[in-house]
Formats: C-alpha cells, structure tokens, sequence
DNA sequence: ATGATCCACCTAATCGTTTAGGAGGATGAT
DNA sequence: ATCATCCTCCTAAACGATTAGGTGGATCAT
C-alpha cells in the first residue's frame, strides 16, 4: 500500500500523481502556474503518502532559516521565563521559532562555550540572535560576517558595536527608585549583593544605588558573587562570617538567584526579615508574595522586553530578506530607534520594613 | 583581503588552496585520505577565510541530524528546570543538542498544537524526541514512519505503542508515601487538586492516594484544574465558594502550578496553614523552603530521570545508525530494559503540620 | 622490466528541494 | 491564417556539502 512508503519525498509525490517535481513543489507551496486539478490531485497524493518536506534541504535551496535563537545563561532565573514567553509569542506571527542556547549549560560561564556556541549557531545558519548578556567584540564581528542580525535585550552591546539594537529596562532610573525608597525607611547601611559585571545591568544597578545612597547620606558596600544561588550564599555567608563585621540593615539582592541565596543565609542565621535585617530585590517571581515575609521586588516587565525585541529582531530580518531579493547586500541595518528602554516599577511588599 | 569574503563556502577554501573540494572536505573532518602537508595548508586557509560549514548541507547530504527535542507542556513547572539540566548534561557528550518544543505555549494545551509542533519536528527531521507527556497515538505513528525514536519521561506512551521507552518515577509508591504521612497525621477529610489526566502521572498519583486513603479511613475528593496556576486558583477558589462547603483539612497538590494557586487562595482567604489547613505537594523546588510555612513536599529526583532519558535515546539513535551504516532498515529498536522507574522521597517541612 | 601495492588526490554523482528558462497548446485579437 | 498572450507544465541547473570510483605516480619485490 502506497502509504507504507517510509520518509517519501517530493520525487515520489510527483511520481504518485505523474506531475513534474515542479508542479508538485508549486502546488504544495501554494504559489501559481498550476492547474486547480493538478493542485487538487497532489495534494490529495501528498496527504497519502504522508509527504513532509525536508527542511534541510528547503534551506539549503532557499538560503533562508527560520529560527531565531536566544542566547542566555542561567535560565534558573525567572524573568527569563517571561521574558522566553513574550519572544515566543511574537515570533509565531512571522512563522519563526526561538531556540534557546544557554552559554552557562554547565555551570559556569567561559569564553570558550561562547565560542563554540557562537560557531554552531552560524553552523546552522541560525535567522537571528537575542543575546540576553553582553557577547564578546569577536561574537559580534563574526555574526556581522555571516550577515546574521542580533538584538540584545536588559543588556549592552559590547563596546566597538553601538549600532546594534537593544532593548533595556530603565536601570539607573530603576535602582534610583530602590535606594530612595530605602532611604525613605531611614536605613544607612546599604549591601547590594551582586552578580558579575559581565550583565551589564550590573554596573547600571550599581550606580542607580549609589547615587541614591549619596542623596540619603547611607554608605553603599558591593558584595559580588557568580551569577547562581549557591554562590550568592557562599559570598554572603563568606562575608557575614568575618570577625567583627555588623549586620547590614538592608540588602538589596541583584536578582533572583541572588535573592535566594540571601535568604537561605539568614534563614540558616536565624536572623529576622525585615526588623534585624530588611531584604529588596530586583526581578519580580511568582513566588514572591508567598515568601515570608512576602518580598519587596522591583519589577521589570519582561514579558514586554521580549515582544520588543522579537518585534525589533523581525523587523531587521525582513529588511535583510528583502534587501536580498532586490539583489542589494543583505547586511542588515539597524536604527537608532530600534534602541528601547522600559521604565520598571517597585513592589511594595514587607520585606522591606513596610 | 581574502579574509573579508562573506559567507565562504568549501568551494571557496578549495580555490584558495588549490586542492579539490574532495580533499577539503577530508582535510576539514580530519579523515585520512590527506597528506600532513596538504592538511595543514587548508587548516590555515579554512581560518583565515573563517569557514564555517552550512549544516543544512551537511545534514542533506549525510543523512543526519544532530539535535534531539523534548517535548514539554508548562515550562513554568521547576521540575522541568532540573530534567533539562540533567539531558543537556548528558547529550552534550556525544555532541548533540536538545531543544525545548512547547506544546502549550500559548497556556493552554490542543490538539492542533501537538499536531503541528510533531509536523515541525520531522521537517527538520529530528534525531530523537523526549517527551513529557503521553502523546498521541498519531504522533506516535508518525514519528515511527520517520524512524524518529522517542522515549518519554514522567509519562507512559499512548496505548497501541506499549514498546515505547519510558522513564518514571513510582509515582504510585510516592503517593502512597504521601497519602500514608497524612494518615499518621490523624487527617481524614483529603483534598486532591489534580491537573489533567492527559499527563499520566495524573492518574497513578491519584490511585496511590486512594489506595493510602482506604487504608486509613479517610476520604478523598479529587479536584481537577488545568495545568496552570491561574486555574488552580480559580478552581480551588470555586470549590470553596460553594456554600456550606467546609475547608478540607489538607490538601494535597498535584504539582508545582496547583500548589501556587493553592497557596494563594488560602493567604487571600486568610487560612491559616498547617492549623486550619494543611497542604503537601508533588515536585520539590528551590522555593519550597523559604515560604510560609517551609512546604512538605514529595521530591523527584528529575535530573537523573533527564539523565536516564537522554542516555536511553542516545543508544537507541546510536544503534540506529550503526543498523543503516550496515545496510539495515534503520527502524529504531526498544528494547524492554529501557523502561525504568525511580523512586521518589518525601522531604517533610512544616506545611503538612509536622 | 614487470606487476603489485599504496598514497594523495580528483571527477562527478548525490542528498531533497527551488526556480530560471523554456515548450506546447489553447484562446483570442487582427 | 497569423500572431500575440496566457496557462500549465517540464527540463535541468542550482544550493553546499559528502563520497564512490577512479587516476597517476611513487615505491618495492621479483
């Protein structure tokens, strides 16, 4: 029985309805220069057959792909969720699908599985990169040869590429917020306990801070830890632990795996939030308002951010697409607006001291 | 300068040499066939134009594919985190990569979703498939004329595909476990906020439960919501709107998403747990001990269960190969030892009212 | 000198699509 | 009757890699 045929191509389809592997491909793909009949007939022996299209070689021929993929590391943080569920969403309007590529797959960030990263993703010709931290000068010179566009989104582009699009939130305003508020409760004895200067959130976040602790007259100690939980409670647990250092009144958690290292250290501490010890923390997560106490979060609307840059990463491939079939240079091009920043609002819960 | 061609090709490196692409194309592979001279010379040259091989061409032309997708539904649930960590980590020796499918990312799982994400999967035509939820019996057949071999994870194959692969945990035994803690509680009056049936642990966990609640004289009423905590809120939160309804005295959630919604319900109803109410739940997460109160929680052990699944794909796709090298029909081969089952512990905190 | 063996390399076919450049026949205008 | 115009369909050449099946020459045993 025909239908038995295992993996079936085009050449049997048109061998099954007598057309030309032309025809079959026209009418499968529904452009014109086919008759209704012959359209009806193949469609009908492509169903038989159960013929399914080898994109591989689709690809090959066309010279286009339709994946884009997204570059993170640490996908335990939650935002990344959000912000995956919002690059998602938009891009199925276009027909092209995300895949997520984590630099951070065993641990630790290295320049070198950003490298061989960086190197499979030209390898499969991927449509275009979202980098969700900043890549090496080298990752970016590389994907502007292989014509291959990238958008960053709540990071920067590394120096030497200004021009290449990136969706932000608002950091230096969002931390300002933070440490008014703060100062706002009286405290003056600041730890912001931070991930690695490699999100270049970072520094931003920093500085909002530090601005703010000025304004308040409150003194601002940077603890930096890797970018995972068990660090984060290694460096504060570390740090706590030198003879003679106090308690600080508040600390300000980078992010989510920050946060949470930090809590678990007072836990084990016994120390009680927020009267001994207040807590804030950047990036809203669903559990939040269950913890105890519930916890005073700055939101960033990662959900958005994503759409943003999806939309922004789409846009720029079109361009490329059509460029090319105007036979122009398919380099795509980037606009000054195509770069966004997003204001952030703080959650008020108790962790804080309110 | 030769080295700023866009996009070279192995024709490219060939001209830049002098050497046919035959012997490119060994030199590159690291074949023999090639003269340690020759070798080198286009080793050099390969780096400097930066070659970088198109896989869509490869692929074609070999016949092979090198990334295995993992079918999942709520990427929202942890558990999905760990079982993630433990397949990359496994696959990522024999240099394959796993990408995420989401049959629900729109929230809520269909038909149509399924079937397009499985017609997805074989035009880029897959080397393997991890699923985490009981397909159906269609995709099933697909995947096997496309001699796609599939394994699944924490949930059984469909009926009629009985040979199909698959990695669990004893959910029944867990639940057992479970449902015998809350017996030795004193409990009576059971709770299950259960997700759908069409994940299959649905129903062992149930039957566990019921089994543990004969035993000890208890009830249990079952209460099914979709797999999203925004549901569970919602039915939770109808269930106990009913008048004349009294709060059950533990509840017992499904999974990560039920006892979101499940905790949330009771702190905007202001009950007080584990006095007033107690709740367990199914899948340990980082969270979990840091809310209010630390939460009794039933711990799989989903890394190795990723590990095991990927492991088991990997010898089915490797022998698959082998079979086609020797001129075989490539149809996978399951055998029965490829079914296992892990155990699972409870790790007892404060909620169930201990 | 002859033949066998090996080595380094090449030519050309192939994977499954898409598509430029026709070809043949029907239709309609003149 | 002639020619232009459409349609519908075909042939054959790509896309960028891999590889079966040679070729020509060096080396060596007899």
């Amino acid at each position: 029985m025909s239908e038995m045929i295992k993996k079936p191509t085009l050449h049997d389809v048109s061998r099954a309805v007598g057309l030309s592997v032309y025809t079959v491909s026209r009418a499968l793909s529904n452009r014109d220069g086919v008759s209704a009949a012959s359209r009806e007939r193949v469609l009908q022996a492509a169903r038989e057959l159960g013929y399914v299209p080898n994109r591989a070689a689709q690809e090959l021929r066309r010279n286009t792909r339709s994946s884009v993929a997204v570059i993170t590391a640490s996908t335990s943080n939650y935002y990344y969720l959000d912000l995956m569920t919002g690059i998602q969403r938009t891009l199925r309007l276009s027909d092209r699908t995300a895949i997520v590529a984590d630099v951070a797959a065993e641990g630790v960030y290295t320049r070198a599985v950003e490298e061989s990263l960086v190197n499979d993703l030209i390898q499969s010709r991927t449509a275009g990169v979202i980098a969700t931290l900043t890549l090496s000068p080298q990752s970016i010179q590389l994907f502007e040869k292989w014509e291959i566009p990238v958008v960053f989104v709540d990071s920067a582009p590394p120096k030497g590429a200004d021009r290449v699009p990136s969706i932000t939130t608002d950091n230096i305003g969002a931390s300002m917020k933070v440490g008014a508020h703060l100062g706002d409760h009286g405290y003056t004895d600041w730890l912001f306990l931070a991930y690695p200067a490699r999100w270049s959130t970072r520094a931003q976040r920093e500085r909002g801070l530090r601005e703010a602790a000025a304004a308040y007259g409150a003194t601002l100690e940077v603890l930096e830890s890797e970018n995972d939980t068990a660090s984060a409670y290694a460096a504060l647990s570390g740090y706590l632990a030198v003879p003679g250092r106090s308690l600080p009144r508040v600390i300000i958690a980078g992010n989510n795996p920050m946060v949470h290292g930090a809590l678990r250290v007072l836990r084990d501490r016994g120390v009680t939030v927020p009267s001994e010890a207040a807590i804030v923390a950047f990036d809203e997560f669903p559990w939040a308002p269950l913890l105890d106490p519930p916890l005073t979060v700055l939101n960033e609307d990662s959900e958005t951010i994503g759409v943003l840059a999806a939309q922004t990463l789409a846009r720029i491939i079109d361009e490329q697409v059509e460029a090319e079939r105007l036979g122009k240079p398919p380099t795509p091009v980037y606009r000054p607006e195509y770069r966004q920043e997003m204001p952030a609002e703080l959650i008020i819960r108790k962790s804080c001291g309110c």
